[in-house]
This record gives C-alpha cells, structure tokens and sequence, in this order.
RNA sequence: GCCCUCAUCGUCUAGAGGCCUAGGACACGGGCUUUUCACGCCUGUAACUGGGGUUCGAAUCCCCAUGAGGGCACCA
C-alpha cells in the first residue's frame, strides 16, 4: 500500500509552501487508495512550539487536508509527534555506533565554526570527515554522534527529476544526535520513514541533497528506503523565496517610506500610535530580522495590507480553501488537457507524478485572486455561506453581524463582483452603518448647486414611493432618476454617493432595496442636512 | 568557491522527433453589454536562452555556453 506523510516542523505557521507539499502528498496517498500520515517534526527544542503543531494542524483542516495517522487535534503529543520518540532513535543510533557505522565527535560548534572559516579561506570546502586531519578524539561532554557516510557516489532514482548522483567526495559525517540528546532531521527522518511505512517521500527540492545520506542511512540500518520525488519550488513574482519575513520587509518597507513622506512623523511618534516602543521601532528598521509583533502593529497603523504567506493569511483574506488549493496544486503540476479549476475530486482522480514538472513556479496572486473569484462565482449558496462563516471565524468585520438573510441577500448582490470574502465584508460596511463619504466621490458628485437640486429630485422622487419598498416599487422611479441629469445616469451617481459613500457599489435597485426605505431616505436627508460643501476635503 | 538541478509568452503551463505558421489560462490592450463597479461575450499583443551537433526533419535527443534555483548547520 501507498503511504505518504507530510513532516513540517512546528516553528510558526503553515505557509503556502508546506501546504502545497502537504497537498501533493496527500493527492497521491488518496489517488491511489494510500495512506497519508502527519508527522511533526519538533526535534529542534529552541524553536519548536507546541501552538505552532496545532495551527498547522488547524491550517491543515481548514484546507480539508485529512490524515489517516497523526497527532489527534486538542490532544497532547502522540507518537506523531517526533520529541515523543527519543526512545526509539536512541536504539537505532546505538546500533549504528555498535556497528560502527556512526561515531562520537567532540568539536564545540565554536571549534567547528572556526574550522569552516579556516577552509573557506583557503578556499576549499569544508567536510567533516571521520579520517580528516586534526580531528578532535576525546574532549567535550556532551558530545555529538556523526555518521560516517560511505566514500561513495549515491546515486537513485528521482520520481520526478531523473538519475541524481553525487560523488563520494562531496559527502560529509552528518550529525544524527545533537549535544541535547535529540536526533538530527536527517536520522528521525530515516528512522520514522521506515517504522511508519512511508513508500514515498514527496518533499521540496531544497531537499534533493538530503537524499544521499538518508540513503547512506538507509543502508547502514539494513533498510529498504522508500521512493524519493523532489518537487520544484515556488517563489514570488520577483523571484525572491516567498517567506514569512515578506510580512516584516513589507511592513519594514511601508514604514520606512512614509516616515520619508511625512516630515512631521518621526519614528518614536509612529512607534507611539502602533502601541510599540521607539527603540523597538528603530531597531526593526534597520534590522532584517523577522518581527511578527511589529510587523502587525505597523500593519494597523499604517492600514497596510501584508503580503498573505502563511495559509491563515490567505483564509483571512476571505480566500476559500478549495480555490487556494486548486491554485497551489497548478504550480508545478499540470493535469493537461488545458485544464484550470478543478474539484478536490478532479484533482484527486487527475493527479499523477508525472504531471510535476521540473521547474520552480512563482506565485501568481493575480491568477490566485481571480480564481478564487471563479469560485465564488461557481459555489452553490450554502456553500459560500459556510465559508462567509468560516472567514467571519477568523476576522472582524461588520459582516459578522449579519443575519442569515441579510447574508443570503448580500451573496446575491456581491458575489460577481468579487474575489475574496473580504472583498465583500469591506465593500459592504455601508449596509452595516453610515457610510463613509469617499472625499473623491463627493467632490465628483456632489460639488455643486445643480448636485444639491438634482439630490433632492432624487429625495422627492423616492419619497413618494408607496409601501412596500420593493425592487418592484423602485423599479419606474430608478428609471425617472436615471434619465434625470444631461447625462443618463449621473444623478444615478449622485444618489449611490450619499446611500454608500462611494461611486461604487452593487447594483442601486438592490442596495436601496436592502437598506430599506427608513435608512435610505435618511442619508439622503443627512446629507443635504448637512450641506454638500461640508464633504469637501 | 564547491556540488546538485532546471531552462516554452510578463506569469502558470500544454507539448514526450513530423499534428507547431507552438495551444490554454492569468495579466495586459481594444470592443460589445451597462445606472457605478464588476460579471459575461468578442477580439488583439506576447514565448521555444544562445551556439554546435544527431536526423530527411528538432521546442522535443546529445554536447557546450549562458542564465536561474537549490544545497554546503548540533535548522528542518
């Protein structure tokens, strides 16, 4: 039986990346009647967190990415859980140093740091090798266990890329236990690989070197490895590795260049309003360290929108599951018959390793957008019901407020002219409260005298609108106002103004409808109340 | 620097020697529709990195160059 696993480490959140990879792997455990296992790899004790493993596992499951094997969500670690198994690598490990296949090192990581200085000065590489010259046999306690990797060429067979091969003199005795007592990725990989039955590893190709000591590995432990595809990777438009730190550059960068715009803003002033220290603010600017903290209190105050890079962003951004996945699934891989949007079924029953293609995709959001767009279009109204309340679980908008009919109505008027939910759930605030007035709509539409008349033919015109207030009701006195004005449907414009705040809105008949007539007639009134100039920015 | 991998429109890709005057989708341009914005429909621009081979014939096979990416941790 097919088994494969999706392995992420715990260290933040779950990224575009890790969810494509998550996503090919779980296509060909199900394509093929598999299984599909999660692993978490939290071997390195400084990073890893245990809110970390649950939102990948919550990312996981808004994605629908099921597991037949794994951690159980809400339930503490498992045997999924690799910290869990110490027992387990140690009695491998002491059969590779029994055998002597692996061996003690003493090398402080500062003697090794010295080490690599000292090779890269001479200009030659540096490989840590069992036989090499000046290697320290006794020393430092804790020690690190190494494997001694053949002096060989490996060569296998890559599912995707072909016949790799890497010649002997360019291995290095990897260390497969840290001075902490846990194993290195490269032996818990190996080690649970093969306990769990794993017949294919599907991973990135920043993996494709990995592969011949994990082999070395294999062999050493007497094991048949599983099959190996290296898959190709994704980057951004600008062909820079999409990673979490975007978030901050953006942020750093939207920082740097409005305290350049606005003389009047200094750093500690800005700092102040986004609630974070004048130091930390300094100090994150000239750094390029990754700050989420910072990165989202500069995002608030500076009404920025991120660049979406974890799987969270993307569903914050009203980005539905299906559409992400759908989207991520084409980079890289192609079904062929010049086929786009397709079903978790489709993509299920049309994959196949042999559509993976050999080359990096970057990440088109302008083709993620408008397929995401596709989708709301296409879903059936219960379904985008469901993930308007999915998004609402994750955000705040006035839209979380709506009840189910109010919903269902603003799904009718919105969902053709946009591509994310949150395109929606902002667009839509009018309907929630008064309307914002937009200073360009108002200086377009309402600057003048002839505005003022034509507003309150439009007042006259709808006020004597007999009950009920309906599309039906609306529908002759629209066309008066529209034909009313030099130009057929300005005042049209002028009307969508002061009911939405903006030029732009869902169709007018169905706005007015739903806002009903009480809160219509009552902007309209508000507005010329409060005279047009007093818009005028 | 060393090693590994890759190379078709701006982007994702189709293409497994003749079906290719290279197809689709996004984006972009033009038009239609229209009370705004969209949606929808029609339509246009746009690519085989370069050079050598192999072959009757090459986007497809081989070699070199160039370019791009990945790796070179007690991170995964």
């Amino acid at each position: 039986m097919i088994r494969t696993r999706f392995a992420p480490s715990p260290t933040g959140y779950l990224h575009v990346g890790g969810a494509r990879t998550a996503l090919f792997n779980w296509l060909f455990a199900r394509k093929y009647g598999g299984e599909f296992v999660l692993r978490i790899e939290d071997t390195d004790q400084v990073r890893s967190t245990a809110e970390s493993a649950a939102g990948i596992l919550t990312d996981l499951q808004w994605l629908g990415l099921d597991w037949d094997k794994g951690p159980v969500p809400g339930i503490t670690k498992n045997e999924y859980f690799q910290s869990m198994r110490l027992d387990i690598y140690n009695q491998y490990l002491n059969q590779l140093l029994e055998t002597g296949a692996a061996y003690e090192a003493y090398e402080t990581p500062a003697q090794l740091a010295v080490m690599r200085a000292k090779a890269e000065k001479e200009k030659r590489p540096f490989r840590y090798r069992k036989n090499m010259a000046g290697r320290a046999t006794a020393g430092t306690d804790p020690s690190v266990v190494r494997f001694e990797m053949p002096h060989k060429t490996v060569e296998f067979n890559d599912l995707i890329l072909g016949s790799i091969s890497v010649g002997g003199e360019e291995h290095d005795d990897i260390v497969i236990r840290k001075s902490d007592g846990f194993p290195t990725y490269h032996f818990a990989v190996v080690v649970d690989d093969h306990l769990m039955g794993i017949t294919h590893v599907l991973r990135a190709q920043e993996h494709l070197m990995n592969t011949p000591k994990h082999l070395s590995l294999y062999q050493a432990l007497g094991w048949t490895p599983p099959e190996h595809a290296h898959m190709p990777l994704v980057f951004n438009m600008d062909n820079t590795k999409m990673s979490k730190r975007d978030k901050s550059k953006a942020a750093r960068h939207a920082a740097q260049m409005r305290l350049k715009q606005d003389a009047s803003l200094t750093v500690d002033v800005l700092a102040a309003k986004a609630g974070i220290t004048g130091s930390a603010l300094q100090a994150f600017l000239h750094q390029k360290q990754d700050d989420p903290i910072i990165t989202s209190a500069l995002a608030g105050t500076l009404n920025l929108q991120l660049p979406e890079i974890d799987v969270q962003d993307f569903r914050r951004s009203g980005y539905l599951a299906d559409a992400l996945l759908n989207f991520i699934a084409l980079i890289g891989w192609a079904p062929g018959e010049n086929r786009e949007i397709l079903t978790r079924e489709e993509l299920r029953s049309l994959f196949s390793l042999d559509g993976i293609g050999k080359t990096n995709g970057r990440f088109d959001r302008k083709k993620l957008l408008w397929m995401n767009g596709e989708y709301i279009r296409r879903a059936n109204t219960s379904t985008l019901t469901a993930a308007i309340a999915n998004f609402n679980a994750v955000t705040d908008f006035p839209l979380k407020h709506a009840s189910a009919a109010m919903t269902q109505n603003l799904i009718g008027m919105y969902r053709e002219r946009i591509g994310t939910i949150a395109e929606m759930a902002e667009n839509s605030r009018f309907f929630f409260g008064p309307p914002t007035y937009e200073s360009k709509s108002v200086k377009k539409y309402l600057a003048t005298a002839a505005d003022a008349a034509h507003l309150r033919q439009v007042a006259a015109i709808l006020g004597k609108v007999a009950d009920p207030w309906t599309a039906e009701s609306l529908s002759a006195p629209m066309e008066r106002i529209i034909e009313l004005g030099e130009k057929r449907g300005v005042v049209a414009q002028i009307l969508r103004v002061a009911v939405s705040g903006g030029a732009v809105s869902p169709p007018l008949l169905e706005t007015l409808v739903l806002l009903g007539k009480e809160t219509s007639m009552q902007r309209i009134a508000e507005l010329e109340r409060m005279g047009l100039a007093g818009f005028e920015a």
